[in-house]
RNA sequence: GGGGGCGUAGCUCAGUUGGUUAGAGCGCUAGCCUGUCACGCUAGAGGUCGCGGGUUCGAGCCCCGUCGCUCCCGCCA
């Protein structure tokens, strides 16, 4: 018989009874009624009941056995009594009547119990990662996780991608988020980075003509946590592809992701064919680029029934403003007095004004806008109103005005905090969209200049032509230039963006030139890749959903330390391997760097 | 860098208007219990109320500071 173990404990069933068996495991439960004593013992397969009585020659030592000991059980798998199966377990018609038991990992008092599914604190949680991890829901999220890569590397390759391993020792890049360096020891005063992404390793895998990339790719950002954004180091599904262009990527990536969901979901309804929703669209309408289509408010501008209207806050707004506008947040079945005000309190909480509001309600079979709002405007706008928004009896609409540049974030917060203390969030489903037509440049008021807006390495929505030919007076026509490039929004996460890349080293360079970078500064930082682009680059272009992202959605997570295997806490410490650590003198001797203390202040 | 919340036994929490010796459940220790599966019953151990200072006759509670955790903003092409 194998050393510690001839089933697992998930393994038995009736047709085992009579069976001499062993079976290894962690005392999960103990039960201890003086004459008899059960252990439910757990391994990662499942549960199995172990009995022991005086009759057996182990009873003596079942009952030292404390929880999370691990141990070695020998016994005879029988029958429970008529009556005491546990239909909750899979084992649950059996039990093994135990002979012979050795402890093989003696555990001592626990800081956090296995058993149950009692909330403790993250550092503890943290600090005793494989104690929580031995928990059920942890557990099973993981092992969800490696199912659900295995099934994303499974279809990638069954679209004829492959897979590639880039550099994590690489180069520091200018753009975006904070690097994580690495001390070199042979050229001393000088740093490796980690890769916030392999951007520019996959573009430069399509110059070298491999056609289809993808990686589950580590990326490294020295950035500030959020519950839905890890510290420090997280995976993402890279890929990119030659010779194609927006539908491409799209027909590559929704089949997969869509097809990943369905298959992780339970039953939990998924988004046929995703939406294209464009960026402005998405602002309008939902306030935010990362709409949550669960919710079903949709916004609209109302600016002309409150343009010259009584209600004179609105009305002044739209006059001295050019920009000004008023939009409008349905609220269906919002319409109390009630809901309305603690609406309005949680905006003044929020640090807005308020939020005006009007509520219907039949008065003698037709219906009236009420609150002060609807008395001001007058009931002929306010019904034009009603009608424009499909607003009926017991309904209600709330109001943000100003420039939608300054309260479209707000307006959006609105609409999902509208949404969810409304119930109208179907919780168990998945509604996907792409987010399309994101805008190339924004308007940089502070320094009155010309920014880009997103990445600037995006090819933009113009002929080169066109785009070669443009002067930097065209401001307006720089602003309305759209990026080919998209994002995949779930239930108001953003899932991934990508883009079509700029792979022409002239429109990169005009590119640059508009949002006012010298053409040196251009080479100098980016000199390599617009080397690479200059010598034979194929039309690219490709996308990153977030692997963590996606698994805490299907496991219906709102933390992504809840699907990471051993996270860190928001500082970015590992709490059970105690790092950040300090280097010891010798190691800061060989990489030639000298630790300068933060001063008072 | 900024804002909110939390911090009481190993763990989860309660603790009234500032008033005697700070409580409960789980866990732990000991005892009883032959069919439980969150077993039950009895007893016991276990506390610098995060830390420091202040107000007060008296502080877990009020005030100031500080530290830790967490959520959010900034940041994250």
């Amino acid at each position: 018989m194998h050393a510690y173990r001839s089933h697992t404990c998930g393994a038995l069933r009736a047709a085992d009874i009579g069976a001499e068996v062993r079976l290894s495991g962690w005392c999960h439960r103990i039960r201890d009624h003086g004459g008899v004593l059960f252990i439910d013992l757990r391994d990662h397969y499942g549960i199995t009941q172990v009995v022991a009585d005086p009759d057996s020659a182990a009873f003596k030592t079942a009952e030292t056995l404390r929880a999370e000991w691990v141990v070695r059980v020998d016994g005879k798998v029988r029958r429970r009594p008529e009556g005491t199966d546990n239909p909750d377990l899979p084992t649950g018609a059996v039990e093994v009547y135990v002979r012979e038991i050795e402890v093989l990992g003696p555990a001592a008092e626990l800081p956090m119990p296995v058993f149950g599914d009692q909330e403790y604190p993250e550092d503890i949680r943290l600090k005793y990662r494989f104690l929580d991890l031995r928990r059920e829901r942890l557990h099973r999220n993981i092992i969800k996780r490696g199912q659900i890569i295995d099934s994303i590397r499974r279809r990638m390759k069954e679209q004829g991608f492959f897979e590639f391993q880039t550099p994590i020792l690489t180069a520091s890049s200018p753009e975006g988020a904070r690097d994580y360096l690495v001390p070199s020891r042979l050229h001393p005063g000088k740093f490796y980075a980690l890769p916030q992404a392999p951007q520019q390793f996959k573009q430069l895998i399509m110059v070298s003509g491999f056609d289809r990339y993808f990686q589950i790719a580590p990326c490294f950002r020295d950035e500030d946590a959020r519950a839905d954004r890890s510290p420090g180091e997280f995976y993402q599904l890279d890929l990119e592809m030659s010779f194609v262009t927006q539908d491409d990527v799209f027909a590559a990536v929704e089949p997969v992701i869509r097809g990943v969901f369905e298959e992780f979901a339970d039953g939990r309804p998924v988004t046929a064919k995703f939406p294209r929703i464009p960026y402005k669209e998405a602002i309008e309408k939902y306030g935010t680029d990362k709409p949550d289509l669960r919710n079903p408010i949709v916004m609209a501008d109302v600016s002309e029934i409150f343009r010259g209207s009584g209600f004179k806050i609105f009305a002044r707004i739209l006059e001295t403003s050019a920009k000004g506008a008023v939009w409008a947040i349905p609220a269906p079945r919002g319409g109390s007095r009630a809901f309305c005000d603690r609406m309005n309190s949680w905006a003044q909480g929020e640090g807005q004004p308020g939020l005006g509001y009007i509520f219907f309600a039949a008065d003698s079979g037709v219906i009236v806008g009420r609150g002060p709002v609807a008395n001001n405007l007058g009931a002929q706008r306010t019904e034009a109103l009603r009608a424009q928004l499909g607003l009926s009896d017991g309904d209600a609409v709330f109001f943000v005005a100003g420039e939608p540049q300054a309260f479209f974030k707000f307006a959006g917060a609105a609409r999902a905090k509208i949404g969810e203390e409304l119930g109208l969030i179907d919780k168990d489903r998945f509604e996907f969209c792409w987010i399309v037509d994101f805008p190339m440049y924004e308007w940089n008021e502070e320094e009155k200049k010309i920014d880009f807006s997103h990445n600037p390495f995006s090819m933009p929505n113009l002929p080169p032509s066109e785009f070669l030919a443009l002067d930097a007076g065209d401001r307006d026509k720089i602003l309305s230039i759209r990026a080919i490039q998209y994002d995949i929004v779930c239930n108001g996460v953003e899932l991934s963006s990508g883009a079509i890349r700029n792979h022409r080293p002239d429109v990169m360079k005009k590119a640059f030139a508009i949002a006012g970078y010298d053409e040196a500064v251009l080479e100098q930082k980016f000199g390599g890749m617009l080397h690479a682009l200059s010598l034979g680059a194929p039309p690219h272009g490709g996308i990153a959903p977030g692997i963590d992202r996606i698994v805490m959605l299907l496991c219906g997570e709102e933390n992504l330390r809840e699907v990471v295997l051993f996270p860190m806490n928001q500082r970015a410490e590992d709490l059970m391997m105690g790092a950040p650590a300090e280097a010891t003198a010798k190691q800061l001797r060989e990489l030639h760097i000298r630790v300068v203390p933060p001063g008072p202040g």
